[in-house]
DNA sequence: TTGAAAGCGCTAACAC
DNA sequence: GTGTTAGCGCTTTCAA
């Protein structure tokens, strides 16, 4: 009826006709004990399949060994995927257990995911914070002490290890690079998380990976004296393409457009697809993150490419590190960089 | 100094002036109690931002409400991250939490991890196995009695409830549907776990979807007494891209190449389009599993697609029930179908 | 209506 | 070198 009951170590004790105690050394090694007693215990503890009780240790020793993964859920974003897996392999490799969750880029999920972690007594948690200036459910009180390590944005306070990539730099280099190929047009698509619909007044941009993007952007483009038209739009496909065929269809219609993540770049070759351009020659594009189709497409497409698993492995070591002890906040930025393809044309001096 | 413990129920009880029972009663309304202590109670611990140790509360119910889930690590098959969403919200609309292991598609690994699982307690496993035969660690003993959902894949044991998809039936559909619109020379690029390589004789294959795949990709070819060839490569893209050329300069070169998963696909972009080729026009297309890029190309590409999320979504619950009692396992299997886009030309009779 | 006490599985200080 | 015991935080009989 396969409802067999896990043997304990009060079963281990017994079927060895020693203590707990014994058992409990005899398996972790340590204090004194006889080398016979030990191989006793531990052949029959192999013999009923015992398995100590993550739970119970943890509760004796007052933390788990886990720490809590609080993403948005951004599949498509080519962030989570690949940060998810470096956080949990360098959480392995440190002895650490993930418990993960995703706020859907909503504060008041984020916000009840947080509570889970904490019940769940983890050791500490990495967040991707839906918002930068809503954080009240991260004071130290509520997170009883626990350390915290944001990565991907940054916060508007500086109370916790914040480990994110320098895009300002990059996304200026991105446009330099685009003015060296002879662009002088540049068409900026933007997706902003909270906005309905697509504008090209600037919104409010509750993200500061985002504004970086922005802020880079718009200094490439008074660095190269460009002309520049601008697009924010939602993070949906449909309305993403429409945002597209706004950019190709304005007055100064740009040479290239650069979008701020992947869904953006998608809509772009949707839209320039069907409207039987040529990449790379019709019209050029550099998107931000890098991703396998990105690079399998002919041509292929130049990306503003950051280091999304050294950023995970980087968050682990630095929040285990807070665990064991060191508390001092750091900022941590990694520099984000610019991989050249083939989907920007060089423009002739003309034009 | 922010190393704030978490109230207990202790701390509640003291300063409300009651017993943990009572605390315990007036948090969980249950029992008799009045109405005036449970106001009393609920607001002191509110004060106290009182937040239940999961860990304490599981040690005591025996049960943990947390599913492990144990997926191969191939992000790049978009098949891990919508899954995994999918069981995290299911999950989470039961009230589950969900720990996640990666095993690289290595049973010594999956070993590893479902003991870690175990030993956390969790109620039950949801695994995409990286072995079709190697399964001793899935014994009931090992398991301790804890139930376990294999999905994307079978053992060739019944002793799970299984999800899966109807991958063959799907196949053969796509192969057939090249056969309607005029393709009668047919390449195959099939991705198997553990070879090394390419290789044109059909290697073991360890996964049954894989193999599924080929049979139906086999039915079709013999239904539409079709020309065949046959590339099984290992799944990488610098091998899966000479897989390519090789399969494109084959004395009968197809006129469309199926791929057994998205890492293939991209081989195939890659080569066709450094060829100067054409997809949709001078070689055509389909692949298994849907993605975002797959739809935004132009042409879209033709896709097999599976219905992973109602896949992830299906094994949370039945896993859950069988958390609950329910203990027969069963055999579900989802259908896939075919996405027609345009990466399939309409070849004349001719040639 | 409330409190006292036992016990989930484990470890470690303290005996012996 | 090994056993006894207390206690991590919680729920739930059993008594009062």
């Amino acid at each position: 009826m396969a409802t067999n009951k896990n043997a304990t170590i009060n079963d281990v004790a017994a079927a060895a006709g020693v203590s707990r105690a014994t058992v409990s050394r005899a398996l972790a090694g340590y204090g004194r004990i006889s080398k016979q007693t030990v191989d006793h215990v531990r052949s029959v503890a192999e013999g009923l399949g015992y398995r100590p009780n993550a739970l119970a240790v943890a509760m004796r020793a007052g933390k788990t060994k886990t720490i809590g993964l609080v993403v948005i859920s951004d599949f498509t974003n080519a962030f989570f995927d690949r940060a998810t897996k470096s956080i949990i392999d360098r959480a392995k490799e440190l002895g650490f257990r993930v418990l993960i969750q995703h706020s859907d880029e909503d504060v008041a999920v984020e916000r009840v995911a947080v509570e889970t972690m904490l019940s769940n007594q983890v050791d500490g948690i990495i967040l991707v914070p839906a918002s930068t200036t809503k954080h009240s459910h991260l004071t130290p009180k509520k997170l009883g002490g626990k350390p915290v390590v944001i990565i991907d944005r940054m916060l508007d306070i500086q109370r916790f290890t914040t480990v994110t990539t320098g895009d300002e730099v990059a996304a200026k280099e991105a446009v330099l690079y685009a003015g060296e190929s002879g662009h002088t047009n540049l068409g900026f698509l933007i997706a902003v998380p909270g906005i309905r619909g697509f504008t090209s007044t600037q919104p409010e941009i509750p993200i500061t990976s985002v504004q970086e993007r922005v802020d880079g952007f718009e200094l490439g483009v008074k660095t190269a004296k460009a002309k520049s038209v601008w697009v924010y739009s939602e993070d949906k496909q449909a309305i993403a393409e429409s945002a597209v065929e706004k950019l190709l269809d304005s007055p100064k219609a740009p040479t290239i457009i650069f979008t701020s993540n992947n869904d953006m770049l998608l809509a772009v070759l949707k839209v320039v697809g069907e409207r039987g351009l040529t990449i790379g020659k019709d019209i050029s594009v550099v998107s931000f993150d890098d991703s396998p189709w990105a690079a399998a497409m002919v041509p292929g497409i130049t990306v503003i490419s950051r280091p999304v698993e050294e950023l995970g492995s980087i968050a682990v070591t630095e929040l285990v590190e807070a665990i064991e002890g060191n508390t001092k906040p750091k900022e941590i930025v990694l520099p984000a960089s610019l991989v050249i393809r083939g989907s920007v044309a060089k423009l002739t001096k003309s034009k």
